[in-house]
DNA sequence: TATGAATGAGCGTTCATTCAT
DNA sequence: GATGAATGAACGCTCATTCAT
């Protein structure tokens, strides 16, 4: 039965991965990526550590396969909702909280994303598919009136900015109260701007009188 | 002339510090944060890496040299705009101005404030300043009555995001033509805001009749 | 069978700590303790520097390693001297002997103990106890009456210093013939002192009319 | 007039290495052998590191001018007493005396006799010559009929070794007591020896009777 | 003559990677 | 298929020595 032992080696496969992927990201947690070594990783691993070369070809595979199972789900996440059948500023609402509940329940992945170096693959192809997604959230809102025409790419971008800024808030702090109330400011500051305007001055100045 | 003498050698230690920068920022902007190593900098300097330490006492102390050359200036024009006598508005968007400046002459300046990891001291001691000049702008602002009351820490915060992203395009891209176009999108979407309202949008459809 | 597998792996890197131990001596014998690098045993073990660090963490563990194995029989020799049920003449009869064999089977022993830097903790930590020992046996050489009741810290500290030379002795010559001759000597000395009173002299007149 | 300004020249010369010559003592005195580096001797002379090398050809050839400038001195001391018309028993004592007296004055000579690894030549050079001295001194005694008819360069070698520990003594202990009180013991197991023989015990008894 | 500047060899240590068993 | 053992390249840093001026 060359089938049934070919599967089952597939899965023996997967589930090593998997364990390798788990004592990474414990690394990771507790170390931080520069202090992510294969030595650490195998130790935690409780293997030997020329047996993460049986399953990752290098330290980079390996990471690059940490990150993406760990960014995945988030990324899944925001893709499908991006697909969905919401308004804009809906969409940015919930891949907001999609990523505040993220980093609140990984920290590994909020290493990887706010603390690596541009020259870690980790965050080189993260970016992109989140600058993506966000560009397309404001293309969508432009188009339903409810964005001003900026360029997309633009706005995304900055989005993609503030939203950084989101792991790093919760990196720094430990609690959570600090990221949640930026995530509501961030939502406020999408809808409604920054800045007061002449009418909204007004407005406020006879509601107040 | 012993005065002479210890001017031109001053002089010369300047010069040489400033090849050594040069060289510094050179591997930098190649090979990242990390990747700035005695022996490559001394290889761009074509200097023995012994010699180096001539010039800079340690490794620490050079990056906080090359640090300080690159992002001191940068630094104190922010921080004047900030005590200028200017509108919140006009501070914002003169800052923007500066750091796109700031990123196109010195393309080094990028690894290090929007790279580098969390625990280079290089970021560690530059976020915070930026963080704080940002959060100050807002809180004038608000007093000002141009802003939304909103947590100027958190307003702060997503503007030194998207502020980062200034960083991470001129970075990526080889024209400054996006990056400019980004910086005009940035002001534009601060004072007016991403979303379009209810007035705005009648009074968009009254012009378009 | 993890046991024999275990034992096996246990005892192979129990012949490699001493194959490096004895490249390391070799090293010492040749190059003194400021000498010995981790170059340099790397070498004289023929094995990868960084290899020697899968068995030692660090230069100074080696170094302990070492002087351990070269120095902790001999100490051990010589406190159970001490503490024997002899007369303190026949005690120091008994070290001289412990010493001279130590020193003709391991010449490095003799760079460790006669040569090595103030500074360096082997002979910091050696010195004291042998120091100790020897004025042990001083005092109770007194005590016996064998002994001129000279401070025995200080009587102790004289034979320490005979008694280095014995080590000198061994490392500068080839033959044994010389350090052999010397122990003979130097317990002579104790015993019957240098100087000839007298007494002695009236009698030794005497004998030889 | 060539011979006057080659005589100036010499002069000169002269007073540059014994200005060297302090420096080096001095940081001798406070960072020991292995911490003097040319560096430092520089510094302390106030000169260009450089500038050492016109005067010594190399650290070893600096290091051996200053431990003979040191020694010199008291090994001069040392042989004069061996050539006086003295008994030999005094000639020790008078060597004994000058030792402790040198060691009082210039701690460096400490260092540099106490402290330095084998490998440095200033004890190589001075050793011998010590260690000659002392054998005279006993080779005397023999004829005298004062010392026992031991191979003199037996007995000479265990005076040299209790002779280095007084330079240990001075080397560890601050105040000078311990090591007078070291001087005084030496002088006196020399003499007397460190044994109690039968008729000395029988006196003894007698006398205490 | 004196020096500032520069260098090369070496230090102890770390780590991703390889390979025989 | 898994591993222990081994390695080479690189790291930041020090220091005795050289050389043009």
């Amino acid at each position: 039965m060359p089938r049934l032992s070919q599967a089952r080696k597939k899965l023996l496969t997967t589930m090593m991965k998997e364990s390798i992927f788990e004592a990474a990201t414990s690394v990771l947690r507790e170390y931080g990526v520069d202090g992510t070594t294969m030595n650490r990783v195998a130790e935690a691993a409780e293997m030997a550590k020329s047996s993460l070369y049986d399953y990752f070809s290098s330290k980079d595979d390996l990471l690059e396969f940490v990150s993406d199972r760990l960014v995945a789900p988030f990324m899944e996440a925001v893709e499908e909702t991006v697909r969905a059948n919401l308004l804009a500023p809906q969409k940015l609402e919930r891949v907001l909280r999609i990523a505040f509940d993220s980093g609140t329940k990984h920290k590994a992945i909020i290493r990887l994303l706010a603390q690596s170096g541009e020259e870690h693959q980790v965050k080189q192809r993260t970016r992109p598919r989140i600058l993506e997604a966000f560009t397309a959230i404001f293309a969508q809102g432009i188009q339903e009136g409810s964005f001003h025409p900026h360029n997309p790419a633009h706005t995304g971008r900055m989005l993609l900015g503030a939203f950084s800024e989101l792991f790093e808030l919760l990196a720094s702090s430990d609690s959570e109260g600090a990221a949640n109330e930026y995530v509501a400011a961030l939502i406020d500051a999408v809808v409604h701007g920054l800045s007061i305007h002449v009418q909204e001055r007004a407005a406020a100045e006879a509601s107040s009188r």
